[in-house]
RNA sequence: GGGGAGAUUGCGGAGCGGUCAAACGCAACAGACUGUAAAUCUGUCGGCCAAGUGCCUUCGGAGGUUCGAAUCCUUCUCUCCCCA
């Protein structure tokens, strides 16, 4: 096989990338590849630790695959054995560890995932419990002696957590030294991971020196900001956009980034090439292009990548007309009504609010109609006459009809 | 091993016997304005009841004192600091 120059190599491996640490060397193991004809193992680890793959991971994953692309190997880490001690990075407290059964499950759901970006035949997929439940309590010391306390609380989180007074337990520790020896297990070349995972990433580097191997380069990416453009996309902060949600739902959630994000979006999660890339920060600095238009397009591109060309269309035109035109959606869910009932009372058994007082704060906050009229009377009674659409906040429908009984 | 401090409603953080479902800030939610953007302004922010000086659950867990406890006592669990 062969492999592009290492100009172009270098230009695809530093799109959207933070730090190559240290680039030079990169290039020395490039140069070597070319000349050996073979690939370099490109490792990134990934938690089982949620089951949904959100457009967040996709920028380390991505950055994967164009490694895959040009020819080399990568190996993804599941990392069973560290999820059950929970990373600690970005964090400000102990992580809950899960059970190895929970592990294991997750970790399918996210393969089948993975398998929609990367290619399938070109990668190997390793769980480090293969050699972490092997090893003696001889070996382990001997990883563990590989490394100082004093470094380990130069770590910033780690020290953050001990000036705040906030436990660290000690098989925290064993998080990075773990990640760092998955990389001296499988002799990787490359780690990617986000900027935060730095600190892991550099220790994989000391750890293959201990064990007489070849530094590993790292390469950092930027940690993508969820759909609040403040914190990052997480799924326990409800702020992400799933690459298995529904067309509509991924449209949607995407016209709802800042606009400050939107140049960032194409750039680390989208296919467009190096050329667009410049034409579109151009328009959005132009001042003459409604930044909405570009977003439409980020949103476009999107659903075309996870769903296809017709889903993208159709999304759109829903999201015009739910939001430009303000007609109500095709699809809602419904709400069989056998009987009066009261509307605060259908809200809740519709899911549309978590508690019957809560709903009626949204009624007398004003955000609650039917059939476009505003209700302000939580004791407002329903009837199943005809079938009436349920409008809650800016976003939740239900199509109230008659039960079939 | 010894001594000290602490655990409050999503988070931070007041409260230190009744007036506490618990100040304030952040986050969140809804409304106005918009481009389901940002910023700003307004309202809400434990649950239940046709809604009131109403009832129920909540201030780490379990007991106790008291007419009355987030507040006092005992004990347990967890955390942090200092000494050895």
């Amino acid at each position: 096989m062969a492999f592009p120059s290492i100009n172009e190599q270098m230009d695809v491996i530093k799109r959207g990338t933070v730090d190559v640490l240290p680039e030079d060397e990169l290039v020395k193991k490039l140069e070597r590849s070319i000349k050996e004809n073979k690939p370099l193992v490109i490792k990134q680890g990934f938690d089982p630790t949620a089951p949904d793959i959100h457009l967040g991971h996709t920028v380390g994953i991505r950055k994967l695959r164009q490694f895959q692309e040009l020819g080399h190997q990568v190996v993804v880490i599941i990392g069973d054995y560290t999820a059950m001690v929970g990373d600690p990075s970005d964090k400000k407290s102990t992580r809950p560890r899960l059970s190895h059964e929970q592990v294991m499950a997750h970790a399918q759901t996210y393969q089948d995932q993975f398998f929609k970006i990367l290619d399938k035949e070109k990668t190997r997929v390793r769980f480090n419990g293969d050699w972490f439940k092997k090893m003696t309590f001889e070996e382990i010391m001997s990883m563990a002696a590989s490394f100082t306390v004093a470094r380990m609380l130069e770590r910033d989180d780690f020290a953050r957590r001990y000036a705040a007074q906030l436990p660290i337990s000690i098989h925290e520790f064993f998080y990075p030294l773990m990640q760092g020896y998955d990389s001296v297990e499988i002799k990787a070349d490359v780690e990617l991971g986000a900027t935060e995972q730095k600190f892991n990433l550099v220790i994989g580097r000391h750890i293959q020196k201990e064990y007489g191997m070849e530094p590993q380069i790292i390469l950092t990416m930027p940690v993508l900001e969820g759909l609040d453009g403040k914190q990052r996309m997480s799924k326990s902060l409800g702020n992400y956009i799933g690459i298995d949600e529904p067309a509509n739902e991924m449209y949607g959630k995407t016209m709802s980034i800042p606009d400050e994000l939107i140049y960032r979006y194409f750039e680390l999660v989208t296919d467009v090439s190096a050329g667009e890339l410049a034409e579109i920060k151009a328009q959005l600095e132009d001042g003459h292009t409604n930044p909405r238009d570009l977003k439409a397009r980020l949103a476009r591109t999107l659903v075309r990548m996870y769903h296809n060309a017709e889903a993208a269309q159709s999304a759109e035109e829903a999201f015009r007309n739910l939001f430009v035109k303000k007609d109500i959606p095709d699809d809602m869910p419904v709400f069989p009504l056998k009987e009066d009932m009261r509307i605060v009372d259908v809200m809740t058994a519709a899911g549309m609010a978590e508690s019957k007082g809560a709903a009626r704060r949204l009624i007398q906050g004003g955000g609650v109609s039917l059939d476009g009229e505003k209700i302000n009377d939580p004791f407002y009674n329903i009837t199943p006459g005809d079938p009436r659409v349920l409008k809650v906040g800016k976003r939740k429908f239900v199509r109230i009809t008659p039960a079939l009984s």
